[in-house]
DNA sequence: AATAAACATGTTGATATTTACATGTTTTAT
DNA sequence: ATAAAACATGTAAATATCAACATGTTTATT
């Protein structure tokens, strides 16, 4: 059951419009960066291997004088893919990785103060990110469409990906900065 | 700022006791492992690494009448290497990555229908996972002491990593599925 | 006119991680 | 007694990821 990720997430990102590789990386640092990202240095050697396999082509388009960028389209055997992908179903992470847990299953290495110091670092880090996240849904509100009035979000809505990646990376902090504020009187 | 998580994993794992190589991997099979974990054919060139740099040393027992195994002891330096990652402050990682959210932005490549039944398999698996979880915590109750005794979960309490990892599980797999719920209706 | 920021595309080398290959012992259940 | 499961340790090959190297253009600001 090997996934290339990476593929599917750039093929997803082309099946409605076109990108350059530029704008791919682009794109990972927005909203979708939540949940998937690469480097720049991963995303170009990808792309050339995505033409290669014949999901992917591209046409050279000049910007300015001279600056050459290859935007990339996805083909028919592209989008194949991807829908296979899509529809099938995900199964759970075994383990999601987190750093700071892996410090907390090890608190015992730490005086209480310690402990304390770092603890309350991460639920400042994790409020100021809730906060900004919190923000950039209030600022998409217009482009979602408020609720009870005609254009609350639904199923055809063309920002319906957006409102969920952003309302699930909201609930994640959220969830962080509640268990936190829960667990902080263990280190008073 | 390069951090070689797995070594500080291995440091923190051998802080209280000696473990074998598969001690250690039966470990990231167990409570930590839904925040870090490694296969064993990682584990072992670490250990060795972790040897060479003076950080762990180990004796070689004899398991009944012949098989090998390498108990791994952690050492002064390696102990203080430890303490200096655990005590850094730990800085949010830009993604967390999540395949299933990552679909979830691409959800206009699916069909209501199809994109019914992917997040509706999400909820099942997840509600399932947080069963077995509170199933786990319950179990572990007698363990961490129950409130309101002389037993209720404080600092020194030798279970205090294993309480954080496991309630901070809980959490993260309760707000996915709440999160779901909220969202189902759009996919009705 | 100069400069900084953003746009644009690559490669290289080092690490991290996974899957598969490879082998053997000990314990538990039938 | 036998077989399966668990214990135990490694290596090899492929893939994934990241930091650094490398270069040049265009646009916005001062």
């Amino acid at each position: 059951m090997i996934v290339r990720v990476l593929k599917y997430a750039i093929l997803g990102l082309l099946y409605r419009q076109e990108y350059s590789g530029y704008d791919i990386t682009s794109q990972f640092k927005k909203e979708i960066g939540q949940f998937w990202s690469a480097k720049h240095s991963q995303i170009y050697p990808e792309l050339r291997k995505l033409v290669d396999e014949g999901l992917l082509h591209f046409r050279t388009q000049i910007q300015g004088e001279k600056l050459e960028k290859k935007m990339y389209t996805i083909t028919e055997a592209g989008r194949k893919e991807l829908l296979e992908w899509a529809l099938s179903p995900e199964p759970l992470p075994e383990t999601e990785k987190d750093a700071f847990m892996l410090k907390m299953y090890f608190i015992h290495t730490l005086s209480q103060e310690e402990a304390r110091i770092l603890f309350e670092n991460q639920l400042q880090q994790r409020q100021e990110k809730l906060v900004h996240l919190k923000q950039e849904y209030e600022q998409l509100i217009p482009l979602f469409g408020e609720e009870n009035t005609s254009g609350a979000m639904h199923f055809d809505h063309p920002h319906l990906g957006h409102y969920l990646v952003l309302t699930k990376a909201i609930a994640r902090e959220q969830s962080y900065v509640e268990w936190l504020k829960r667990h902080v009187h263990l280190l008073l």
